[in-house]
DNA sequence: ATGACTGAGCATCTCAGA
């Protein structure tokens, strides 16, 4: 199975980049992030015309989260379970596909808003864990794929590339990304690429692609019956160089 | 000294991204 996710900075600027992505790559599945448009506005006749079937979870103008599969699906979730109604943040979507349960997240920055929006993220981040726990206690084959916002360790960005204040870093976020390893997750780009830089995100200010300095936030973590599996885990750097890019590249993860 | 991101939207600035 080929497993993928994107953080496109709006389909809607992206979508000829993810047509084409579709046709070289043929992941099976592949979760967006940031698609930053209402499902209408979703271009999915583009997608169906190459065999893909998309699930979309929609918000106007921020965040928003889509999933693209050629194999059949059944959405389960369309928002993180445990969060309160009133919250119309559009950052997960839970599908059951190819005997797992597929889960695509775009985990909440944490940079504005202030104290209060960093202690967001992190209670968004209890509730991914109280969720990925249920599944596993029920020995459910899980991967969890999107962009985290998390620089898992300092082998996870280029120096000097964050404030130690930022809330990519910070310890809190660190340590709640580990109590995601902790439940038997597995980091599949690290797992496949134990040492070096890894990036999946260059910015775009400051010549970051140019000079290489990037951050490896978008990940796919999986449970133990797919990680033994795992074959390929790797950003798909090209996509980066490509005109009118997103600022993140696709992460691809193929499993026997 | 020079030049310094991108996208969306009740838009010509502000917010958010990371």
């Amino acid at each position: 199975m080929k497993l993928a996710t994107w953080n496109v900075n709006s389909i809607r600027q992206r979508e000829g980049h993810v047509a084409r992505w579709l046709e070289r790559a043929q992941p099976d599945v592949l979760f967006l992030q940031e698609i930053k448009c209402e499902a209408p506005a979703f271009p999915a006749a583009r997608f169906a015309a190459l065999g893909y079937t998309a699930e979309v979870v929609g918000q106007k103008a921020y965040n928003g989260v889509a999933v693209l599969s050629r194999v059949p699906f059944a959405v389960v979730h369309r928002a993180l379970p445990g969060l309160p109604a009133e919250d119309a943040q559009a950052r997960y979507v839970e599908v059951r596909a190819l005997g797992a349960t597929l889960i695509g997240i775009y985990l909440p920055n944490g940079n504005s808003g202030g104290e209060a929006g960093y202690a967001y993220k992190l209670a968004w981040m209890d509730l991914l864990r109280a969720r990925a726990a249920a599944l596993l206690a029920a020995d459910e084959p899980l991967a969890i794929l999107g962009d985290f916002n998390v620089c898992p360790t300092e082998a996870d960005l280029s120096p000097g590339a964050l404030p130690a204040t930022d809330a990519l870093v910070r310890p809190q976020s660190r340590a709640a990304f580990r109590s995601l390893l902790w439940l038997g997750l597995t980091d599949a780009v690290r797992a496949l690429h134990p040492g070096g830089p890894v990036w999946t995100f260059w910015d775009y200010q400051g010549a970051c692609w140019p000079r290489d300095i990037g951050l490896r936030i978008d990940h796919a973590l999986l449970s133990p019956t797919l990680a033994e599996r795992l074959t390929v885990a790797i950003p798909d750097r090209r996509e980066r160089g490509e005109d009118q890019p997103s600022d993140h590249v696709p992460v691809l993860v193929e499993i026997d």
